[in-house]
DNA sequence: TAAAACCCTATAAAATCTATAGGATATAAG
DNA sequence: CTTATATCCTATAGATTTTATAGGGTTTTA
C-alpha cells in the first residue's frame, strides 16, 4: 500500500510551485535542489504532469515550471494517479482502470467489495485533498 | 496503492478456510486447486501466516491447514500486514514500521498528515473486516 | 552566438514481486 | 516397518517495477 518515490517526489515538488505567486516560474535545478531530489528523475516526473495538463512550463534561459491549474483545484488524487497509476488495490475496484477478476459474480465477492471500501475511502481522501489544502494545513 | 498476489493469494486461500467447519483441515493443494494458485507459492504465504499464528496446521499423511483463531477475530489488516508489511503509504505514518521523514516538523507536513489520514482510512477498514464479515457478505 | 533552461528517449542499476526447486521431516495406513 | 502423502524450510530463478542516470535535441534570452 506505498506511496512511489515517484509521487512523494511529484507532490513535495508540485508543493513548492503551489507556494509561490500564481504564474511565478520556478527552474527545475532550484526545485530538485530545495527538495533533494534527483534532477533528472524529477524531470521525467514533470513530464508526465506537463502531459496530463497540472504542470505548465516556459523553455529557454530563464524558464521553469508553473501549476497548469491553481493549487485550489489540484488534487492530489490527480498527481497520485498521473504518476502511480489507480489508487485502487486491484482493478476490479478501479474507476480508471476497472478490470474484471474472475471471481463468479463480482457483486458478491466479499474481498471485492472490503477492497472497493479502501478504493473509495482513498480516492475520498486525495481526491478532497488540493495541493492548496496541504499548505493550509502546513500553516495551522 | 496495489494489494500483491501475495496478499490477494493469502485472503483468498483464508477464505476457504474460514468456510469449514471449525477446526477442520484442509490441504494445501486442494486450496491451490480451488483457488487456482501456484502450489509452492501458497506454502510461503501459508508458512508466514503460520508464523504470525494466524494459521495452524498438521503435517503428515491427512494433515493440512486450519485456521489459527476463529474467523471473527482475523482481520484482513493483520493479513496484508503479514504478507505485504505496513498499510502505511509513507512509513512517517506508520504505527507498525514508523520512521521519521526528513521535513522538519512532522506535525506541521501537509502531505504527511494527508498521508496519515489516508492510513486511518485503510487500516480502519481493512482492522475491522475479518473473515466472517467477508463470508457474510458474501452471503448477502 | 553562447548560456541556461526545458524536451524527450533510452538505458542502467536496484529492488521487489512472483514463482519454482528440492530436500527434510512428520504422520497415518497398509 | 515401509510407503504414500502431507507439511516444513531454504534457496534461487525469472519477471517486473521502481529509481536513477545519460545524452543529445530544442527553445529562449542576453
Amino acid at each position: 500500500m506505498r506511496l512511489s518515490k515517484r509521487s512523494e517526489y511529484g507532490i513535495r515538488a508540485m508543493r513548492q510551485l503551489a507556494a509561490q505567486e500564481p504564474g511565478q516560474l520556478i527552474s527545475l535545478r532550484e526545485i530538485a535542489d530545495k527538495e533533494n531530489i534527483p534532477i533528472k528523475f524529477l524531470e521525467q516526473i514533470f513530464l508526465s504532469l506537463k502531459n496530463t495538463g497540472l504542470l505548465h512550463s516556459k523553455s529557454g534561459r530563464g524558464g521553469g515550471y508553473y501549476l497548469g491549474k491553481p493549487a485550489g483545484d489540484i488534487y492530489l488524487g490527480q498527481i497520485v494517479r498521473t504518476l502511480d497509476g489507480p489508487l485502487a488495490p486491484i482493478n476490479c475496484v478501479s474507476e480508471t482502470a476497472y478490470e474484471p477478476c474472475d471471481c463468479p459474480d463480482e457483486d458478491q465477492c466479499g474481498l471485492r467489495l472490503i477492497m472497493l471500501d479502501v478504493r473509495n475511502a482513498i480516492a475520498g481522501i486525495l481526491d478532497n485533498a488540493s495541493l492548496a489544502d496541504m499548505l493550509d494545513r502546513l500553516e495551522k
